[in-house]
DNA sequence: GCAAAAGTGTTGGAAATACACCCATGT
DNA sequence: ACATGGGTGTATTTCCAACACTTTTGC
């Protein structure tokens, strides 16, 4: 290192208990995670919501939510709630965005971080137990506590974007379904319509889908042919370039 | 409201006060913003960085970053970074990711909100005063202190994503441009070759740049004409679905 | 006149779209 | 037999990739 270099090093580097101090004492801020949790179901999508918390917001909607705990990382206490609200651990859960603006919540300054997650609503359809604890058709989804509906919107608008370019949605369904319940989803999440033929012809041509062999059950017409989805081959995949368009 | 759901809320609704309890008292943790600044000259795509603050790392880089204020709303405190270190206020910049496990950093609990933002180089050269603050070549950064490297990678690949989807690109860019400037920069993002013709074709069908009747100045060689990129018009499009591709 | 990059069109293949009929099952 | 949705194929169009020569300017 040069000499110069040097002096201004000692000029301007704090000492680690210099930043501790800060750390410690100053600028601390309270900071919670917020999940928005998609399901299907009847073949609509829907997000699980809660009665909010205080009673200033009573009546209203909220977000499953809970602030961080200061040795708890922040993945974990995303998992946490998702656990206890759901009973399940094993899901699908992507963080999306951080709210931040200093009185979003009534309470004080609390900055949250959202997360997004999908998953089958019949695995853990029994664990809702709780009277205030309700799905709602992401459609009459309106007026949400706090900044909640801009948190929902944001994280519905990116799922949109997502399930478009990853194979998100398979969370959604059973390990085995078929493609009729596959569009239904997409139909569903995307609310548009599309094209059988195409849409079979799609999937069909990226060579992800598994054919089990097996038939669906107990339904009043044709039954047709389920599927699973194949992570492992995905996995592996090279992404191609995807061009420049916008 | 039925009588069974009163009783519910009455047992499971927090006050407003208990909730303020634990957001004053508890739960507090400190909060940091990380600016990811890309620039574009020589044909490179450029990251700023600074030496670390702390004596621990010394000698390594690091994004440049700082806590944010109890008061301070958090993109507040990014364009704030931005503004100190490169006297830039009308830029580019956008929230990427959030980095909270708990021994991330050295001096206790931080959990950082990660920005990315795209300057123009000419624009604030003159600005990079600090002797430990430089640009380095995108491809000749590794080694950066705490989780910064992680940061930083994650942050580069949004950008490659995104830069293909959005306008980006344009805010690297002097608002004159020629076509050769702008595949340079595509080319340096991606870290690809593009053939000339399909990218000129590419752009010109997009209809969305304004040829400004100029031509390039002191070039060895026959001028290109200059264009700027039409915001107004992109901001009016309606985006086409982009059909599922995984 | 030479070096260097600007500017320009065509063609073939791949993928997306639009579209209609027969088939298997339950009632 | 009929109602319901499963399953399939083809023609058309659109988009992308590959590719080479002429033009303009500075030196």
């Amino acid at each position: 290192m040069l000499a110069d270099e040097k002096l201004v090093l000692l000029k301007t580097a704090k000492t680690l208990q210099a930043i501790q101090s800060e750390v410690e004492n100053i600028n601390r801020i309270a900071l919670s995670v917020d999940c928005v949790i998609f399901g299907f179901d009847e073949n609509t999508l829907k997000v699980l919501l809660i009665r909010s918390d205080l009673k200033k917001y009573s009546g209203k909607w909220s977000l499953l939510g809970d602030l961080v705990f200061p040795k708890e990382d922040l993945d974990a206490a995303a998992y946490r709630i998702l656990k206890q609200r759901t009973g399940l651990s094993d899901v699908y859960l992507e963080q999306v965005h951080t709210f931040g603006t200093v009185n979003r919540h009534p309470a004080g300054r609390v900055v949250t971080v959202t997360y997004c997650s999908l998953i089958n609503v019949q695995h853990h359809k029994l664990n809702i137990l709780d009277n205030e604890l309700h799905w709602h058709d992401v459609k009459n989804v309106t007026g949400l506590a706090f900044d909640h509906q801009q948190i929902f919107d944001n994280c519905f608008e990116k799922l949109q974007k997502r399930v478009q370019e990853h194979p998100l949605g398979f969370n959604l369904l059973q390990k085995k379904f078929s493609l009729r319940d596959l569009q239904n989803l997409y139909e569903a999440i995307l609310n548009i319509k599309l094209d059988r033929r195409n849409f079979r012809k799609k999937f069909f041509s990226m060579d992800l889908l598994v054919d089990l062999n097996e038939m669906e059950q107990d339904v009043p017409h044709r039954p047709g042919k389920l599927y699973k989805f194949n992570y492992e081959k995905y996995e592996k995949r090279v992404k191609k370039w995807g061009g420049i368009d916008f």
